[in-house]
DNA sequence: ACATTAACAGAGCAGCCACTCTATTATTCA
DNA sequence: TGAATAATAGAGTGGCTGCTCTGTTAATGT
C-alpha cells in the first residue's frame, strides 16, 4: 500500500496510544482502549505492532531522530550559549505537552524491568549528554567564565532538572516554574549572576 | 491479638509489597508475587489489607509521621541553617535506598490516576514545603545573605532536585552525585559562591 | 479483468488477576 | 476447660487481558 498512508496511520495509533499509556501507564491500558481511541479494530492493531510493548517503545523511538537533529542544530550554533540557548529552549517547549509528566512516568517505571527499553531511553539521554556536554566544554573556553560544575556533571543536572520539571508540569503557574528553571540553569552554566531576588 | 504482633506482621507485608511494587510498579505486581515474598497465603494478606490498592498506600502513608518528626526537628534547630542541613541531610541519605527509583516512579504513575493516593502524597510533600520554605524564610532574614529566588519557589526546587536525584539514584558513583547535590542546594540557599570547578 | 496481497474488523481463547470463601489452627478470656 | 474470636492458608471464581485467527474488503500490478 501506499507507504505514506501508511505511516500516517501508524502515527496516528501512536498518538493515540501515547494518550492512554500518559493517563493509565503500560500495564494500566489495555490495548482495546487504546483501538477505541484510535478507532480500529484489535486486528489491525496488531497489524501495525506486534506486541504492546513495541508499541510503547514506537511512542519513544520516534523522538530519537528529532533529538539528533536538534542537538546537531545546538553543536552547529555560531557560538555554545546560543546552542545551549536553542537546546534548553526546545526542552522547556516541550513542558507545555499535558502528556509529559504521565508519560514520563510510565517510562521511568517502563525502563527499570525492560532493558531494551531502558536501552532507548539512554540512547536518547546520551545524545543530549553529550551535546550539552560539548557546549558546556566550549563554553568554559570563554574568558572570565567559569562553571561551578565540570561540564559532564552540569550536563547531566541540566537533564536531572528539566526532567523534575517534567514530573511537576502539572503544576499551576508555568510560566513562573520555567523562568526560575532558566535562572537556575544560567548559574549551571557559569552565567554572572542574576540579581539576588529578581527573576529575569 | 497481640497488638504489637500485628503491627509488626503489618509491616513485615508492607516491606515484602514495597520491594514488589518498586521492581514492577503497582500493576505489573500481583498479590501472589507479595505474597510469596512475604511468606504468606493470599487469604492473610487480605486480612491485614482489603485491597491491593490500599496496600500499595500504606507504603508510603508510613512515611507520614516520620516526615512530621524530621519536619518538626529542623524547625527547632539552633539557626536555620542547621534545621536545612539536618532536613537535607535526611533527605539526601534516603538516596541510598535502593529502592527509590522504583517506588518513585511506581508512586508518579498512581499518583495520576489515584486521587486518594494524589492527596496522601500531597500530604507528605506540603509538610516539606511548609519547613523548607520557613527555614529559607528565616535565612533570608540573616545579614549579607540573598536568596536567589524567592523563600517557596527555592523550597520547591530543592524538592525537585532531590526528586530528580531520586529517580537517577541507580546512576554510578553516588559519592560525586550527592556531593554535586549538595553545591547546588547550597547555591539554592543564597550561601556564597564556592571556588569554581571544585566540588568541597 | 483477474490474481495477489495488504488492510482491517471483531469474535474467540488461554491465561492471569484481584479478591472471596471455607476450613483449620492459634490465642484470649472467663 | 471451653467457648469465642482472630489469624492463616489455599483452593476457587468471575472477569479481564493480550493476542490470535478467520473472514472480508480494498488496493495494486499485469
Amino acid at each position: 500500500m501506499n507507504p505514506e498512508v501508511h505511516a500516517r496511520r501508524r502515527a496516528a495509533i501512536v498518538e493515540a496510544a501515547a494518550a492512554e499509556f500518559a493517563a493509565h501507564g503500560v500495564d494500566g491500558t489495555g490495548t482495546a482502549a487504546i483501538c477505541r481511541r484510535a478507532g480500529i479494530g484489535s486486528g489491525t492493531l496488531f497489524h501495525y505492532f506486534a506486541t504492546k510493548r513495541e508499541l510503547f517503545h514506537a511512542v519513544f523511538a520516534d523522538d530519537l531522530p528529532r533529538m539528533a537533529r536538534r542537538c546537531a542544530e545546538a553543536l552547529a550554533a555560531p557560538d555554545p550559549e546560543a546552542g545551549l540557548d536553542l537546546l534548553t529552549g526546545h526542552l522547556i517547549a516541550e513542558l507545555a505537552d499535558p502528556l509529559a509528566p504521565g508519560l514520563a512516568s510510565a517510562a521511568l517505571l517502563q525502563a527499570n524491568r525492560d532493558p531494551e527499553f531502558a536501552r532507548l531511553l539512554t540512547a536518547l539521554d546520551a545524545q543530549l549528554q553529550e551535546a550539552l556536554t560539548t557546549l558546556l566544554e566550549r563554553l568554559a573556553k570563554a574568558p572570565g567564565r567559569a562553571l561551578p560544575l565540570p561540564a559532564p556533571s552540569a550536563a547531566r543536572w541540566i537533564r536531572n532538572l528539566i526532567d523534575a520539571a517534567h514530573l511537576t508540569a502539572g503544576a499551576a503557574d508555568r510560566e513562573a516554574t520555567t523562568a526560575e528553571l532558566r535562572l537556575i540553569l544560567s548559574w549551571l552554566m557559569g552565567r554572572g549572576s542574576v540579581p539576588p531576588g529578581k527573576i529575569p
